[in-house]
DNA sequence: CGCAATTCAATTGCGTGCAATAGATTTATG
DNA sequence: CATAAATCTATTGCACGCAATTGAATTGCG
C-alpha cells in the first residue's frame, strides 16, 4: 500500500503535477487523457444512474433515448433515428426488434421507399411516456447541479463532440 | 418535413423552450436529458477519436486505458485496476486476456494471497508506452480545448460522476 | 431505357460493460 | 479449531457500439 500516491494521470490527480516531464506537449497531453477519462466515467455513471431508474420500465438507457425520439416525434425512420442518437443500423436494427418484442413500438417497411423501416410507437409505447415521467426528475435531482452548471457543462460538451468529430473527417 | 421544428430535448434546442410546460421539474428534467445525451455523445466521440489511433498500436480504447494505469505504476492486481478504471472482472478478465494474448502482459496468481492476479507488462509492453507518445498529443490537439477549459470541464465531470455515485447508495 | 452508383436496413463478428453466479482462498467469529 | 462470512477472479448471458458485408430498392448518368 506504499505506491498510492503517484501521481497517476486517471485520479484525482492535480492538472499542475508534471513529475519530471517539462514540456508543454506531454503537459496538456495528461490534462486530455484526464478529460476523456473523466467523460468516460461520468458517461459511466449516468447510465449506472438511471438503470434502476429504467428497469421497472422495462428499458434500458439506449431503449429509452429511442423512445424519448420517438415521443418527441413518432413515425420516423431508422436512418433518422440513427442521426438523432448517432448511432448506426447495427446497433438499431436489433434494439428496435427488442423494442418490438417488448410491444412498444411496430416496424414497417414505407411504401413510398422500400428502402426504410418507419418506427410508430403503440398505444403501449405512448402510454409508457407517463410512466417515465419521474425518471427525468429523479436524474435532475441525483445529479445535484444548477440549471446554469448544467446549461454550461452541456453547451462545453457539445462544443467538444462537434470538434472532435470535425477533426476525424480532416 | 414539417414537424423538424419540434424543440427535441436532445437536439440542440436551448434550455428554455418549454412549450406549455411551466413547472420547473418538467424544465430541469429537460436540461438533464439533454445533459446526459451530450455526456453520451461526447464519450462515443472521444472512443471514435482515438479509435484510429490507437489502431497502429492493436489497442481499443478501453485497452489503452489499462495500459496508462501499468504504465503508471506495473505490477497492479485486477481489484486495484478495477476501482481505478470503474470496471469489474466481468470486464477485465477477458480484456486481460487479450492484452496477455497480444503479449503485452502477464497475468501471475500473487504467491501471498491466491485470490489476487498480479498483472504485469512485458518488455513489449513497456516498449509501447514510446510508441503511444503521440496519441495523447493528437487528441488534445482535436479537443481543441485552452488548459483552463480543459481543467474546469474535468473537474466538473469528476463532481457529477461522484454525486450521481453517492445518489446511488442513499 | 439500362446499368452503375448510392442509399438504407439487416446481419455478422468482435470487444466492451455489467449483473449474476461459481470456485477458490482468506478472514472473521463463535 | 471449525465454520461462516467476506474477498477476489473467472465465467455466463445479455445488450450495446461499431466495422464490414449483404441484399434490396432507388437514384443518377449516359
Amino acid at each position: 500500500m506504499k505506491e498510492i500516491e503517484h501521481g497517476f494521470v486517471m485520479t484525482g490527480a492535480e492538472p499542475n503535477k508534471n513529475d519530471g516531464v517539462e514540456n508543454r506537449e506531454a503537459a496538456t497531453g495528461g490534462l486530455d487523457v484526464m478529460l476523456c477519462f473523466a467523460i468516460y466515467g461520468a458517461a459511466h455513471a449516468f447510465t449506472r444512474a438511471y438503470k434502476p431508474l429504467l428497469e421497472p420500465l422495462g428499458l434500458t438507457y439506449p431503449q429509452y433515448l429511442v423512445m424519448m425520439a420517438l415521443w418527441a416525434e413518432d413515425g420516423q425512420k431508422v436512418k433518422a433515428l440513427g442521426d438523432r442518437l448517432g448511432l448506426d443500423s447495427g446497433t438499431l436494427s436489433p434494439l428496435l426488434k427488442r423494442l418490438e418484442q417488448s410491444g412498444l413500438v411496430k416496424r414497417k417497411r414505407d411504401a413510398e421507399d422500400e428502402r426504410q423501416v418507419k418506427i410508430t410507437l403503440t398505444p403501449q409505447g405512448v402510454e409508457l411516456k407517463e410512466r417515465s415521467a419521474g425518471v427525468m426528475e429523479a436524474i435532475g435531482e441525483a445529479t445535484g447541479c444548477s440549471l446554469e452548471e448544467v446549461g454550461m457543462l452541456r453547451a462545453a460538451l457539445v462544443g467538444l463532440k462537434d470538434r472532435l468529430e470535425g477533426a476525424e473527417e480532416r
